[in-house]
DNA sequence: TCAATAGTGTCTTTGAGACATTATAGA
DNA sequence: TCTATAATGTCTCAAAGACACTATTGA
């Protein structure tokens, strides 16, 4: 071994690392609104209040920090979650009560509520959507409610130029769906006219040939995200 | 002592933490183009090869992650760096052949080149700027050609929609300085008409009354930054 | 007077909001 | 026919690009 690799390995016994965590903040429009996945803590610190659902890296399990996304989410969800975001790396002295100094690298990913069978993993009662709304104005754990802000943010402006997260629909949808969709992320109405001249212009949408939803109105031509 | 915290003291001792690192990305305006400072490395690994100032989050001395930016400033640059942006999180076993695995906090801030006495610390053969255009097209240390354009795209956006980071200009300015300093940032020229008529809808320069800079032509108005 | 930059005015294009109109299914 | 939603069209307004023009200094 090379005389940098003792270096590194005396400086990892001088200075101590963070305590580094994954926290998921999941996404997903019900009821209208936009909602969010919260964990309800059943150990201190914090026990009782809700949480996003998060872990730790492990060096030994993650090739890097979307893998260790990945693994958390399957460990304290059950589920897959398909291109999460990055949202921002939090890390501070008395973060976490557990740990004298906690970083966590926040993601942000979008599921339709009806494909996720999330179930509570360790440290967690249960798991219960929120609508933003509510999650960033109550008390919960750690500084979660600022996490959640921050995502929600980041959230709206990728919707906001028509860059729709994968996760926002399925697989096919009529554009009344999607408006509907960005409509509730955004929290405010669109004009339908204007929605599609700019969908068209932006070509972020493809309409499949031939394929129709029906219903007692209008069919309505379905679309698909390309790629 | 909680159980909770010896639990998590188990869990440390247990699952090594990833070795992590701030880095700085530091722009500057010189010669009418967006230039970036890189340190040459004087220590294996990448012994010659240039990359961006950095250093070790130590948990006992930073407060938190913006701190630790301001810290490794000082250390490496003998400069305080005011209001650093944090970039993104990368981390990932093998990113840094020092440890098994590596996470680095990016920050992006501008200075005036004239206002930095960077000084070169430990580990460092020299500081240089180069072009953004040189710095992410050449074969850099580690991963940083690719965090040095995730910097500059986002430092874009910022400027595109006028909000120019602290840093950018001198306390006060001439609209033509800020016009030229705006035109490096981006790459691009910028029509003067359009972007006072801009810069007057978005209120993010005030004039300071009876302030003028004088030259073999028209005297200008002065503007500085509110706040 | 000239060179150089400051500052303003006007025309046009683009894009989006507001809102109306037509289209087409099932009940 | 009625209702609900789909799809399109038109008018207007706001913002920005292109470009010309005037203003003011020192050399």
């Amino acid at each position: 071994m090379t005389p940098t690799i003792d270096e590194f390995q005396r400086a990892r016994a001088q200075y101590p690392m963070p305590f580094t965590r994954i926290e998921l903040a999941v996404f997903a429009v019900k009821d209208g609104k936009l909602q969010v996945l919260l964990g309800q803590r059943s150990e201190p610190p914090h026990a009782g209040k809700w949480a996003l659902p998060g872990g730790v890296v492990r060096i030994d399990l993650d090739t890097n920090l979307d893998a260790a996304c990945q693994r958390v989410a399957r460990e304290r969800l059950g589920v897959a979650l398909t291109e999460a975001q990055q949202v921002i790396a939090v890390g501070a002295r008395r973060r976490d009560p557990r740990a004298p100094w906690a970083l966590s690298v926040v993601y942000r990913a979008m599921v339709r509520p009806h494909r996720l069978h999330a179930v509570a993993g360790k440290r967690l009662v249960e798991l219960q959507w929120f609508t933003t709304e509510e999650a960033t104005t109550s008390a919960l754990a750690f500084d979660h409610a600022m996490l959640i802000a921050r995502a929600v943010t980041q959230l709206r402006d990728q919707v906001s130029v028509l860059h729709f997260p994968p996760g926002l629909m399925d697989q096919t949808f009529t554009l009344g769906e999607l408006q509907s969709a960005s409509e509730a992320v955004l929290g405010h109405a669109l004009d339908k006219s204007s929605f599609r001249r700019r969908l068209d212009a932006a070509q972020t949408v493809e309409p499949i040939a031939g394929e129709v939803r029906s219903g007692p109105f209008r069919p309505a031509q379905v679309y698909r995200l390309p790629g």
